[in-house]
RNA sequence: GGGCCCGUGGCUCAGGCGGUAGAGCGCACGGCUGAUAACCGUGAGGCCCUGGGUUCGAAUCCCAGCGGGCCCA
């Protein structure tokens, strides 16, 4: 099938939709796949999206990058591995399918559906979810196993998850302990670091009296006490003081506070307090007080309350007096344990005060704080009330605020394998280097232990029995072991989800029932272990073996505390080893003004949208084109219609290839360089071509999408469209198979050729549209697909000196340009000559080289070389500055002398003797440089300009002979319009008739022939008979009426 | 408080292994017309965040600050 004209415009949604149709028809994918099978491999592991029913720009992007390189790597033949994940537990899926059910806590979900419908649910949900996301994903013509992928709620996925919380037994890294750690009150279950979002929040800011059971010199005595959270005041067991401060007694009024003596000044004017005395922190340890709030919470009469000393305490904010909860935080925990307080937390899961909170009873912590205030007002015992607006942490799925309690809760020991995943972190390839070598090392160096326990129900059930006899553990690592061990229960339909798993018992060794610790997992294990899960190791070995670990991974750069550490963490546990070598940390996509992206700004922009509007290909291009990759995009609208411009540039360029080569019935392959006539353009096209194939290789292989997207967008505006396009225009012209023409076809053949391989892992789409019509068209054996092409250049053809040369070139001819708009002299006017002067050897050279490039595109008759513009004249003209004070009422004569003497002349006077002598009526002037501002005068007819070089001189001088080309050109002009008019076939053959004045006949007389040609008249007569389609022009006023008809 | 990143015309961004600052958009003006609801050219517009240092020379390297972002305490 020959080459064909292509559509008109170009229309992305229809060349998107017809070649992804194509691609499915024909099993493109499949068969690209399968060609290079045996190719090198190349292991690349998908972060799982997850399953939240909608892409989004960041995924968007996320993809379009995986997708880009890994048909760069296919292209440069190796054998990928590309399975999409899924990620598909966890509590948003959950959320949603309680607000869908109508469920407002876990109790509902357990009482009023239960959990198998819950679990069943999530999983409906979770699937068809997938489902969308996966069209999605293909209409960005993402290339990956979408019919294959690894999915976390999988039998055999989650089997492998098991394996490895079993070999983190193995190595002694499970522990279960009580601890305080941050807590969602509305999901009711643990978090771990990575799902916490922190923002700006409005909370209490309160001094309490805490009153000391010794008075100080008689008056009532109270420790001073900061904080932000009132409702973690019921389980106050102490206070912390610095060691090392000085803490003040101070009298105000006639109460005695105590607090560190730094900060009085912060809250107390000078003339308010007395100090009575300065002792240090650490004399304070065992002081004892009264709980401020024993009415309330009689069971804290139980409890002894002392000051202790508390290395945390700062002297940034406060009183340097902490209050200190075990139950409710980090640090206090940790002082708790020290000094064996009891760990008092009267709040339950839900957040709700328990019986031990005594008036509380009930209450949601969060709302007992104005309640709390209230009454330590009523005790005299509130110093001072106010707000502040502070950093602090939120669910990362339901936004609620979150709180600290203390529970029990299964945990990984990360600080126990610290310094091997430091050390296996240096064995990654980092892009950029410092994502690796700072960031997330530095995240790595204060990791903690990692709670994987939640009290849910969509996850991957823990793989942990307990005796209830002895408190024995077992982990099961595999369904077999399962199967072997279980004495009740029916491993049956989704077995291995909740709560059918929940019914497992097992039987230990001392006789008793083991039962499943009724927790799942924390959903940042599930993707952890998709290295070896994805495979399903350890049960299959092979594809392990084959393609573990990952030679490539990237993520946005959220993944630091995420998928990049959680990876590292498991792929330790389960292998001693990272499971990844390289890594592409990518930026977030942001609005117009920096933001994020988010439903509640209302400035989303959805990858549909801009689908819809430019098509994927465009979309690609301009996220990949934007900025660095590691660095956050602002989505700019303006920027993708940038983008669309260029694509339609190209669009352009392939039309009009495909015009004249299709008319021709053009085919490559039916010659041999010997049979065409090459240009020296042509030979500098193909060059570029071969460079821009270079440059976007060495791109390509950095992950510098950027610089690959720029260096083809130059290419096609200004080397393929701006020049080459505009070059052989002309030969396109001439008739039937002129060796010079087929020279030129051939070249822009073989340079779209080269464009569309290069293009092809980017912009997939158009890529294949004009492969197929173009190079398939007319290649038998040529590839099925675009995407089944060899990577590749030949650097041989690569001239860099031909292409400096035509730098040059392309700058004497933009000079010429310049020069005629500046003389209003149109570029359809041929100029008699054009004078390049330059002191550089090189421009000689490169214009020599270029000679019928320049005599072309300036359109002139003739081009001479020089050292120097010998016709210009040179005015010198007084310096008032300089002579005005000094000369006075002389001047005017001094201008008048120096006007009428000859520039050259003084200037030649200044290099000599240094000084010009201006001989007036009376006397001598002496003139030296500084005095003279020179000036140089062009004859009449010559016009110059700069470039980047040295100067050209064209000479606008209108010859006889010039006019009368330029009239020919005129008319040409008119008739090729009229021609469109017409909507005449590109090809077709007219008469042309024209009545005009005997002066213009005569001008144009000669060129009839050439003007025939050039507008494809067969006849042309002077003298209009017949009523056919005739126009009226005015040509450099003169009336010429033009008629034409189809032949 | 700590870690990391960013700061270049009005806007979006290149450049950044030291050597005269670039592009596109926008604006102003002009041109072109068989690729043409396109396209091309010209122009205006920059203390390359500030201050130090290294250097013959710093947008670039170093230090300190300011501003913004992300992450953590």
């Amino acid at each position: 099938m020959p080459i064909e004209k292509a559509e008109g415009a170009y229309k992305s949604r229809d060349i998107e939709e017809k070649i992804q149709k194509f691609w499915n028809n024909e099993e493109i994918y499949e068969k690209t796949k399968k060609m290079r099978e045996k190719k090198p491999r190349y292991s690349f592991l998908d972060g799982p999206p997850y399953c939240s029913g909608k892409i989004h720009l960041g995924t968007a992007w996320n993809k379009v990058i995986k997708d880009t390189y890994l048909r760069y790597k296919s292209m440069s033949g190796f054998n990928i591995r590309r399975q999409a994940g899924w990620d598909t537990h966890g509590l948003p899926i959950e959320h949603k399918v309680e607000g869908l059910l109508g469920l407002k806590s876990k109790k509902e979900i357990e009482t009023r559906i239960g959990i198998e419908n819950f679990v069943s649910k999530c999983k409906e949900f979770a699937i068809e979810n997938k489902g969308l996301m996966t069209d999605q994903f293909k209409m960005l013509g993402i290339w990956m196993d979408w019919d294959n992928p690894y999915v976390t709620y999988d039998t055999k996925y989650m089997e492998s998850c098991w394996w490895t919380l079993k070999r983190a037994h193995e190595q002694d890294l499970l522990l279960r302990d009580k601890r305080v750690i941050t807590w969602c009150p509305h999901c009711e279950t643990a978090l771990a670091m990575a799902e916490i979002d922190y923002d700006n929040k409005e909370d209490p800011s309160i001094y309490v009296k805490f009153p000391l059971k010794k008075q100080v010199e008689g008056c009532s005595s109270y420790v001073l006490v900061w904080t932000t959270t009132p409702w973690t005041l019921p389980a106050n067991m102490a206070i912390c003081v610095h060691p090392e401060f000085d803490y003040a007694y101070i009298k105000v009024k006639d109460e005695v506070y105590l607090m560190a003596e730094a900060l009085i000044s912060s809250i107390f004017e000078d003339d308010e307090y007395e100090i009575l005395k300065i002792v240090k922190g650490s004399e304070l340890e065992g002081l004892e007080y009264k709980h401020p709030l024993l009415d309330e919470v009689p069971a804290q009469k139980e409890f002894k309350h002392v000051l202790l000393p508390g290395e945390h305490v700062t002297l940034t904010e406060g009183t340097g007096c902490v209050h200190t909860a075990p139950g409710h935080g980090p640090d206090d925990f940790e002082i708790g344990k020290k000094y064996d307080l009891n760990v008092f937390c009267p709040v339950d899961e839900a957040g709700l005060f328990t019986d031990e909170a005594g008036k509380y009873l009930g209450q949601f912590v969060k709302s007992a704080d104005p309640n709390i205030i209230e009454d330590l007002k009523s005790h005299g015992l509130l110093f001072k009330a106010g707000t502040i607006n502070h950093r602090y942490g939120f669910c990362w799925r339901c936004k609620s605020p979150i709180i600290y309690l203390a529970t029990k809760q299964w945990f990984i020991k990360v600080t126990a394998i610290k310094d091997k995943m430091l050390e296996e972190l240096d064995k990654v390839e980092w892009i950029p280097s410092w994502a690796g070598e700072s960031r997330f090392r530095n995240w790595i160096e204060n990791a903690k232990d990692w709670t994987i326990s939640r009290q849910r129900y969509w996850g991957i059930p823990i793989p942990i029995w307990v005796c209830q006899d002895c408190g024995e553990i077992t982990v099961i690592g595999s369904l077999d072991e399962l199967r072997e061990r279980a004495v009740d229960g029916e491993l049956k339909g989704d077995f291995i989800h909740r709560p059918h798993v929940d019914e497992i018992t097992l039987r230990c060794s001392c006789g008793g029932d083991m039962k499943r610790t009724p927790d799942v997992l924390d959903v940042w294990i599930d993707s952890g272990v998709a290295g070896w899960a994805a495979l399903h190791y350890p049960h299959e070995k092979d594809a392990f073996n084959e393609w573990y670990p990952y030679d490539f991974i990237t993520e946005g750069h959220d993944q630091t505390r995420g998928w990049f550490y959680s990876q590292l963490g498991c792929g330790v546990i389960s292998h001693g080893s990272v499971p990844y070598k390289k890594v592409l940390m990518h930026g977030f996509t942001l609005d117009e003004e920096g933001k994020k992206m988010s439903k509640s700004l209302g400035n989303v922009v959805s990858p549909e949208e801009v689908v819809e509007k430019y098509g994927a290909d465009v979309l690609r291009f301009y996220l990949l084109w934007g900025n660095k990759p590691w660095e956050d995009l602002k989505f700019n609208w303006d920027e993708v219609k940038n983008v669309n411009k260029m694509f339609n540039i190209l669009w352009n360029v392939y039309v009009f290839t495909t015009t004249y080569m299709s008319i021709d019935n053009f085919n490559p392959t039916l010659y041999r360089e010997d049979d065409l006539k090459l240009r020296e353009e042509d030979r500098w096209i193909t060059s570029r071509a071969n460079s821009l194939a270079k440059d976007v290789t060495e791109a390509l292989d950095a992950l510098y999408f950027h610089k690959a997207t720029r260096a083809i967008n130059n290419f096609i505006l200004e080397d393929l469209s701006r020049w080459y396009v505009r070059l052989i225009r002309s030969r396109t012209w001439i008739e039937k198979d002129n060796p010079d023409k087929l020279g030129a076809y051939y070249t822009l053949y073989n340079a779209i050729k080269m464009l569309i391989k290069v293009m092809a892992p980017i912009a997939p789409h158009i890529s294949e549209e004009i492969y197929q019509n173009m190079v398939k068209g007319v290649e038998e054996d040529a590839p099925e697909s675009v995407h089944m092409m060899d990577w590749g250049f030949n650097p041989e053809l690569v001239d860099e000196e031909l292409e400096s040369n035509m730098d040059v070139v392309r700058e004497i001819i933009e000079a010429c340009a310049r020069a005629r708009d500046t003389a209003q002299y149109k570029l359809r006017w041929p100029v008699s000559d054009i004078k390049i002067v330059s002191e550089d050897e090189n421009v000689f050279k490169a214009a020599q080289s270029l000679r019928d490039v320049i005599m072309d595109e300036a359109n002139t008759k003739d081009l001479i070389f020089s050292h120097e513009f010998k016709d210009v004249k040179i005015n010198a003209a007084p310096n008032m500055k300089t002579l005005g004070p000094r000369l006075r009422g002389d001047v005017p004569k001094v201008a008048a002398k120096l006007a009428e003497a000859d520039g050259a002349v003084i200037m030649e006077k200044f290099e000599s003797e240094g000084v010009y002598n201006v001989e007036l009526a009376d006397k001598t002037i002496e003139i030296s440089p500084e005095d003279v501002v020179f000036e140089t005068e062009l004859p009449e007819n010559i016009e110059s300009a700069e470039f980047n070089g040295g100067n050209i001189f064209i000479n606008t001088e209108l010859t006889e002979e010039i006019l009368s080309e330029a009239m020919a050109r005129e008319l040409i002009r008119r008739v090729q319009d009229m021609r469109k008019d017409l909507d005449l076939d590109v090809e077709a053959n007219i008469e042309v008739a024209v009545d005009c004045s005997p002066k213009f006949r005569g001008l144009i007389e000669n060129f009839v022939e050439f003007i025939s040609h050039e507008v494809r008249a067969d006849k042309f007569v002077f003298g209009i008979e017949n009523e056919d389609y005739t126009k009226k022009w005015k040509i450099e006023s003169e009336d010429v009426t033009v008629n034409i008809k189809q032949s």
